[in-house]
DNA sequence: TTGAAAGCGATACCAA
DNA sequence: TTGGTATCGCTTTCAA
């Protein structure tokens, strides 16, 4: 391995000039420079990261915490993933996605070993235990999502209060008034204390209620498209009167409208469809495409990693709290309702 | 940060002492290992990683690299990245998932740094420049899956040759004769130098044409849904002899059952599908579920890890290679051929 | 603008 | 069985 010592012999300079132009801390005379640039070009030198890392207190590591790890990841989890991690990368941070369970203690640990100089935390619960954990620690962490009191915490996250005005009132303006509100299945997945369907489920609530509607109709599907399926074809025989369904549950888009489909209800021009924070790749798999509310996950990535980062150079910087409403994404799913057809 | 100074101060002893009762490298009184393990605890001294990885030139780092981040990751993916690091942790390795394009010098640059150990390569192809690039350089590196040549190499893979012969006497013993090979979209995807299906295609070819079939049918699907769907349609309307599917394209197949139904063949009763490489979250969603071949991920992930570790413990160590054939899992969609029947 | 040298926190060799 | 100490590779203060 070549070492700033080797580096610094060749161009005849000390270490601490090798270090210098190596990070640029101190100026150093073009001709200097030019020598201790050549010699590193030439023996192919590489700063060692532990040693700087060792020396500067600061590993310039931030771990990506992704507890879900048995199922399979979504379109929108990995354009997160990327984007954070390529914004890492220009502003001179690894960002790593470090697979340990959900467990509180271990992100602790991990925070306290000093592996890392960060942390981000995915899949937020509004109660989580990770948090309470953490916060007592050095540590800077950020979280993207939030819980149901974030007051003090740095965080990023969708803002599915505003996402759902939008879907409501895109589908009001369209006439729809008989609107269902569809989220994933909150026993089985834990959606329990779940932040995105427990904002976006009272924010329906007012919505609706805003429009004269006081009960309307919520119900929870499996986040599966067989699943969705089987609810697509209940949905029409029980509640035959819905002309628009705000989904909130990609997975099960595509399942949903075949269920349609094979009850009868043709979309969008018996039931329209918009889904709430999708992806481009989930969306576009169900026939016709859905209109959905676009997740800003290669926005929130970016910013998710700014936050930390703000945190990691300055500890008591203020804490950045962003919240990025989804985008509505034409698709073919919506149209007016039936009866003013 | 309570460093090993401080436990030592604590404790009466030197450093070394301190370092010994927690490596065990060294044999220590019971009276004082407990001076010292009082003296951690009361602290709360955890050992500083960088620190160590400096001192023994390791840091117990394992970048898993997986280039495909901008596509969902499948439940394969997931459990092989899973079981992955829960062995590492046994080991006493950090395995974590390092975002870097599919770019070779990207992938040697982070070998050379040393700031790990080891690196793991996902998605390789027959003909992998990473392979190429990771060579010459002194860290080790494993992969899942094999190049055209892996000799000399260290490498885990299924063993997609002996699951297509056994896909296919499977198959052969219930009837069918006139099978065909669905593989993922070859172009689109990318999956031209794909081990998988180069290998699986060549052994299809091959135990086709031990059966008497000399030119059997062999066609790509795109890797989703809806275009599997489309494809069932037209596979029915183009190809009404094929009474059987060996399927490698696990996202198309749900599509491609319903394509089929669309068309009027059902499964199994027209026509017996069995995919190979998939996992068991996916056949389930097919209505039926798909008998399939089970990817090892689970113990693919064990033991890539564990293939890893042992090149980087020695690093003259004999080279291992593991192939592990998929098993079947009994699904609902296999029955004799409509002819037989 | 450059250099000497004191750490950073641990490991492990050599003595005792 | 324990301790002193050089060492790992780099950063950074203080002097020159």
């Amino acid at each position: 391995m070549v070492t700033m010592q080797d580096v610094a012999k060749r161009a005849s300079v000390s270490i601490a000039t090798v270090s210098f132009v190596l990070s640029g801390a101190k100026p150093i005379s073009a001709a200097t420079r030019e020598r201790v640039e050549t010699a590193m070009r030439e023996l192919g030198y590489r700063r060692n990261p532990v040693g700087a890392a060792l020396a500067r207190g600061r590993t310039n590591i931030i771990a990506l915490l992704y507890p879900a790890l048995q199922r399979p990841a979504s379109g929108t989890v990995m354009g997160f993933f990327t984007s954070a991690a390529a914004r890492a990368q220009e502003r001179g941070f690894n960002l790593v996605l470090w697979p340990i369970s959900n467990d509180a203690g271990e992100a602790a640990a991990l925070a306290r070993t000093g592996l890392v100089d960060g942390v981000l935390l995915m899949e937020v619960q509004m109660q989580d235990e990770r948090v309470d954990a953490l916060a007592p620690g050095t540590t800077p962490f950020a979280l993207i999502g939030r819980t149901r009191a974030p007051e003090g915490l740095t965080y990023v996250d969708v803002d599915f209060e505003t996402s759902m005005s939008e879907a409501i009132a895109a589908l009001s303006e369209l006439g729809h008034r008989d609107i269902a509100f569809i989220t994933g299945n909150w026993d089985a997945d834990h959606l329990e204390g779940h932040g995105a369907a427990e904002r976006s489920h009272v924010r329906f609530l007012s919505e609706m209620s805003a429009r004269g509607v006081t009960a309307p109709l919520v119900l929870h599907c499996p986040e599966d498209s067989l699943e969705g399926r089987r609810f697509g074809r209940e949905l029409v025989e029980q509640h035959p009167e819905i002309t628009a369904l705000v989904l909130m549950n990609e997975h099960a888009g595509p399942g949903i409208v075949m269920g349609l489909r094979d009850a009868g209800a043709r979309v969008p021009d018996d039931v329209s469809i918009i889904s709430i924070g999708s992806s481009a790749h989930m969306a576009g798999m169900a026939d016709p495409p859905l209109t959905f509310m676009r997740t800003p996950a290669e926005e929130l990535g970016r910013l998710g990693v700014d936050a930390i980062i703000e945190r990691i150079e300055s500890a008591d910087a203020e804490r950045p709290a962003v919240l990025l409403a989804c985008e509505m994404q034409p698709g073919e799913s919506l149209a007016p309702p039936r009866a003013t057809r």
